[in-house]
Parts: structure tokens; C-alpha cells; sequence
DNA sequence: TAGGCCATCTGGTCCT
DNA sequence: AGGACCAGATGGCCTA
């Protein structure tokens, strides 16, 4: 290999690091704009990659089975929905942020691990709150009003899932319903505003980066369009149409969160 | 100190 | 040829 092939190759190999590191950047910032719609969205305690992507499918999961059974997103069968699988940390984080602005109505049984495991049901005056001696004292996080209290309204039967009678702490294999019955096909434009601490962005090494990881991205969105159920959407949502406002700041988005007064019947409502 | 999590580099593969 | 995607390797940071 001569000297110039040499250093084409290594010209070569440079501009493919800078493009897997964007590329890289790009899957990050979408992962951190799913965490801000988790139910439990903290700046202070990041979730984790595996575990935002496991809240999101239980998430889904339980919105789902809300729609679909009528249960509330006060039972205790819905906060199992959304523990399942998850780690013990990230099942206080959730169960903490659920218990901020709501009434404790919840009363779970000891599933998502037990006295000795973390059991939500194990510590007095905390019906939603795992005790775990190692974890950092709450708050946990935040839980943003429209995502779940926006459905407060709606009480359907309690709803037991009978699937739903382990929490482990490892990670099992999923056997809920995969998919959602909800399709909803969007046009949407996504603006990503270059931060004034573009610099931040190679914050490898720096300690306590994480810290500033949120806080050193800035987003703003402007969306075209509407949300129109797809063809695969759940019947409910079939000729449905969300209307989406525009210019929302992506620091206090809340996505489009459905509202039913009764079954059949949404709209869109945005929460800033 | 071990383990978890992360960003980055790297080479391989596939596609245009 | 070049870009996108992927997975393995590596090293740093943090916490229990």
C-alpha cells in the first residue's frame, strides 16, 4: 500500500467516524425525545437506552389495553403494565412519578417484587413506591399532568391483567400483546435548532455529561399536517384526525395526547 | 473494585 | 466508490 493510498484510507476512515458519530447522535435524540413523552420523564434521572425503550413498549401496552378494555390508568394493573420487565430502579422511578398529583388510590399487590424485592405494596403511605434501601430518595422525577391525569376522566372497569402477575428484575422474555391496535400514520417536519454549546456534543469524558445532556439540546418542532388514523389503526380510531398545532418547543411538548369523554369519540388536546 | 452504561472507533456487509 | 447500518472492541465515568 503506497503512502497516498494510506492516507486516502485514513481520510476515508475519519469521514466515516464523523458519520457514525452523527448517525449516532441522531438515534440518541430520537431516544431523548421518546423519553420526554415516557410517563416518568426526568432531566435529573435519565433513564437508561434498554430501559426508555422497554417503558415505551409497556407504555404503549398499557394505552393500548386502556382503549381497548376500559381500564383505568389508575389501577394497579396499569402501573404493572408498565413496570413489567423493568428494572427495579426504573419500576420506582415509574411507580414515583405516578404517585405525584394523583390520589394514592392505588393499593398493588406485592408483584412487581415483593418484601425483600422492592414491592410496591411494601411501604406504608407509599402505595405506588417500591422500597429499596439503595435507591436515591425521591423525587424521581416529574410526571407531566397531560400524560396520564389527562385521562382521569375516564374511569373504566379495574381492570387484572392476568399477565401481568410478575415484575422480575431481569429481563424476560415479553409475552404480552406485542403490537398496539393503534396505527396512526403523520406528517410531521422536525426542526433540530444547533445548540449554542454545539461543543457539548463531544462530552465524552467529561464528568457528570449527562447531567448536561438534556440541558445542552434544544429543540423546537414545526409540524405540518395532521395525524390521520391508518388503514391498520384500531376500529376506534378509524376516520379519526388529529389536528396538531404548530411551532410547539419540544422542551414542553407533551405529544398529542387522546382525550375520550366516551368511547369513540376523541380529539387532541395539547399540553404545554 | 466490579458491574452497568455510555461514546467512539473500526471493519464488515449491503445497497445505490 | 461511497454511504448507511451493524456489531464487536475499547476505554471512561459512575455507583454500590
Amino acid at each position: 500500500m503506497t503512502k497516498a493510498r494510506q492516507e486516502r484510507f485514513r481520510a476515508r476512515r475519519i469521514k466515516a467516524n464523523a458519520r457514525e458519530r452523527s448517525r449516532m447522535h441522531g438515534l440518541n435524540d430520537a431516544l431523548d425525545n421518546l423519553r420526554r413523552v415516557m410517563p416518568c420523564y426526568s432531566k435529573t434521572q435519565k433513564l437508561s437506552k434498554i430501559e426508555t425503550l422497554r417503558l415505551a413498549r409497556n407504555y404503549i401496552w398499557a394505552l393500548s389495553e386502556v382503549l381497548e378494555s376500559g381500564q383505568s390508568p389508575e389501577s394497579h394493573g396499569f402501573v404493572e403494565m408498565l413496570c413489567k420487565g423493568l428494572s427495579q430502579p426504573t419500576s420506582n422511578l415509574v411507580a414515583g412519578c405516578l404517585q405525584l398529583g394523583s390520589t394514592p388510590v392505588l393499593k398493588l399487590e406485592d408483584k412487581c417484587g415483593g418484601p425483600g424485592m422492592g414491592g410496591i405494596a411494601g411501604q406504608a403511605g407509599h402505595p405506588l413506591s417500591f422500597p429499596s434501601p439503595g435507591l436515591p430518595s425521591p423525587p424521581y422525577g416529574s410526571l407531566e399532568a397531560s400524560h396520564l391525569l389527562q385521562m382521569k376522566g375516564f374511569k373504566g372497569p379495574t381492570y387484572d391483567n392476568p399477565s401481568s402477575n410478575e415484575c422480575s428484575s431481569g429481563t424476560p422474555p415479553y409475552d404480552g400483546p406485542l403490537t398496539p391496535p393503534l396505527s396512526i400514520s403523520g406528517n410531521f417536519t422536525l426542526k433540530q435548532e444547533p445548540s449554542p454549546h454545539e461543543s457539548d456534543r463531544n462530552f465524552t469524558s467529561h464528568a457528570g455529561h449527562h447531567a448536561h445532556y438534556l440541558s445542552s439540546h434544544h429543540y423546537s418542532t414545526s409540524t405540518t399536517g395532521s395525524l390521520v388514523a391508518g388503514p391498520q389503526a384500531h376500529p376506534l380510531f378509524q376516520a379519526s384526525r388529529y389536528e396538531l398545532p404548530l411551532d410547539v418547543a419540544f422542551d414542553s411538548f407533551t405529544p398529542p395526547h387522546l382525550v375520550t369523554s366516551q368511547m369513540g369519540n376523541f380529539t387532541s388536546a395539547q399540553s404545554t
